[in-house]
DNA sequence: CGACTTTAGCAACGCTGTTGCGTTAGGGGG
DNA sequence: CCCCCTAACGCAACAGCGTTGCTAAAGTCG
């Protein structure tokens, strides 16, 4: 864990974060540009940007003539400095992509797995999936980790996966201290809506603030990021978004209780009204944005994007009629910037972000 | 706002805040308790302290003698060298408290406000009680500013009421600026529910990290407390939870939904059901504890305290038959610990915590 | 009384962003 | 052609943060 109380190291850390991710969202910047953004003045702005460019992960892009004043120096982020691998575990099969530090994904597979694939069948599936992108793309010296997105409930912090779902090799299995000596590689292990809404995060910037993905694949889940940061709860199992109840009367859900969101949702799929299914979703994606005044809800889940079109203009008539009409409350609805690839890729970025990200501070 | 990039100031602020919110939490502290928990060299908590001391927000509290060895230097808390104003604003009534330094509430008073009072009667009322407190309390010079408390939509950050339902003369007023032109103190003004949840963040300390204060009182909301800070949303209208829905084909809602938690809560109680509206609220609050994975749950609010035990036997029994069994998985019910004095507490405590609470960076 | 333990504090230090000011690279006007 | 202005750059000194090194103080214990 990060130490609590702050220091001249932090201190540097972080400054060094916010001009990266100025870096990410811009194609090129100048001194002054960061400095306007930031705060920092410019000579500060060239300190950092000198640390940065010896690091490799920025560099100088020509200058800029005004039209009177000495030209200025162009910067810009060097993609290809920095890699990080993403796997996206579901029930049959992993998805791997390689995401260079910009955050676009260079390459993409998807691998079967057994039926009841037990940890070390997916390790050896990952490790020769890493090797083919290493035959594959020159990254040696530049991978920063391996991220792991997969379904709950699993712990965050620990690296542990709890008890995946009707899984039966999946039980209190500390998966990321497994991967971390069968890759060689640090390993960052998260629920799958998390990192996907991270990868939508890490895309879109620092507007990006209040936001749910929303997932639609064996179940229905949400990945929530509050105020420009995760949300994982307590337990690593906040976004159980498909298990909250939206019809008191309803059909009994695999989780016990009555008229959840899945339960309802999968009832309606499965006599094949999927416009139906999707007012459902509709409904439970206005009651988010009535709890968290979300400004983006980004779909995504390989049942859902089957059908997107059906799915968006629901959830988007939901959004328009249901909620209290007021021209400050803004919301937008998307579908996933990165298609079917957005878990495994979000799950990358979360290791680039480990690193590269703006670091927070340990609480008491 | 704050600053984005962060600098020496900002360091020294941060530590400083750290080393009060545990004097807040321990009622006498050493120098080496403070370095264990923050990771802070003994040196460095030496020259906070003495900050903290010359400000007078901190003072000596004799020594500690122990086995062997120097005596250690004791430190306490000045409960008194701070004080804030809170005030809760409904539909009929305006409550205010005097809250001091360690969040112990000395003095609250209620006063009725006339039928479609104005932002002019309500500040009038205000002053009242203000110069009340102020005869009454020897606390010149030490009064931090005025926290209110009510309910939205407003905009928090602007200072602005938007347009409080059923309220005439509420349609985009700046209440912050209002009241700092009348009071002749800072203004801090927030929905009632966030201060509410605010007050016992302060209050229970570090380890209340996610939580939600659950408020049935003309209406049902919730004030969230997401990753150890306030969940305000995109527009400052989080915690519409009373407008979640529950029963698809449930009664109308006055805000156009069907089957809303407070529609279906509210015709339960109409029909003098009190002990099915607070099921169908328990319905609600596990709703929230699977999107959001929270670990404590308060209850509060004039409607639902007059029923206190009903209500919570029956989140507490919700909680504990509708949230999947797992030994990991822990939640706490309890009420709130400031009864009806929590919102306008919290809206105080508000006040303190943007001087005296741990700061943040302004995001980019 | 000396050895040891625990706490405290002075002083020097390394590093951060900041400030002051001179330098550089381009116009444009006399 | 020269001078002045503008805009960007960067060296050097600076203030202030937590850290480190070391000494002193105030107890207990043998």
């Amino acid at each position: 864990m990060h130490r609590i109380a702050a220091d001249l190291t932090f201190l540097r850390d972080y400054n060094e974060a916010l001009v990266m991710a100025l870096a990410r969202t811009w194609r090129t910047f100048e001194r002054n540009t960061v400095s306007d953004a930031t705060g920092l003045t410019p000579q500060a702005v060239s300190k950092v940007l000198a640390r940065l460019v010896e690091e490799g992960v920025v560099a100088p892009a020509g200058v800029r003539r005004p039209a009177i004043g000495k030209p200025a120096g162009v910067y810009e982020l060097v993609p290809h400095s920095r890699y990080a691998i993403g796997a996206h575990v579901s029930r049959r099969t992993v998805r791997m992509v390689l995401v260079d530090l910009a955050g676009t994904v260079l390459w993409s597979a998807v691998m079967a797995l057994p039926a009841d694939f037990t940890p070390g069948d997916l390790l050896d599936g990952m490790a020769g999936l890493i090797d083919k992108v290493r035959a594959e793309h020159e990254i040696d010296g530049r991978l920063t980790g391996v991220g792991i997105g997969m379904i709950g409930p699993l712990d965050h912090a620990a690296g542990t996966v709890r008890d995946a779902h009707r899984m039966r090799h999946w039980h209190d299995i500390p998966l990321g201290a497994f991967a971390e000596d069968v890759l060689g590689l640090p390993v960052h292990l998260d629920k799958d809506v998390t990192a996907g809404v991270t990868a939508e995060a890490w895309r879109r910037g620092a507007a990006f603030r209040d936001a749910a993905l929303i997932m639609v694949e064996s179940g229905v889940g949400a990945g929530l990021w509050l105020g420009g940061a995760a949300h994982r709860g307590s337990h690593t199992n906040a976004g159980e978004f498909g298990h909250t109840v939206v019809a008191l009367d309803g059909p009994r859900c695999a989780c016990g209780r009555r008229g959840c969101i899945e339960a309802v949702h999968d009832a309606a799929v499965e006599a094949g009204d999927v416009g139906r299914a999707a007012e459902v979703l509709g409904v439970g994606v206005v009651n988010l944005l009535q709890t968290l005044d979300l400004e983006h809800v980004v779909l995504a889940g390989a049942d859902l994007l089957r059908h997107a079109k059906v799915y968006r203009d629901a959830v988007e008539e939901a959004v328009r009629t249901q909620v209290p009409r007021a021209d400050w409350l803004t919301v937008e609805v998307t579908l996933s910037s990165l298609g079917e690839d957005v878990i495994a890729a979000g799950a990358a970025m979360q290791v680039l972000d480990a690193r590269y990200g703006i670091p927070g501070l340990a609480p008491l």
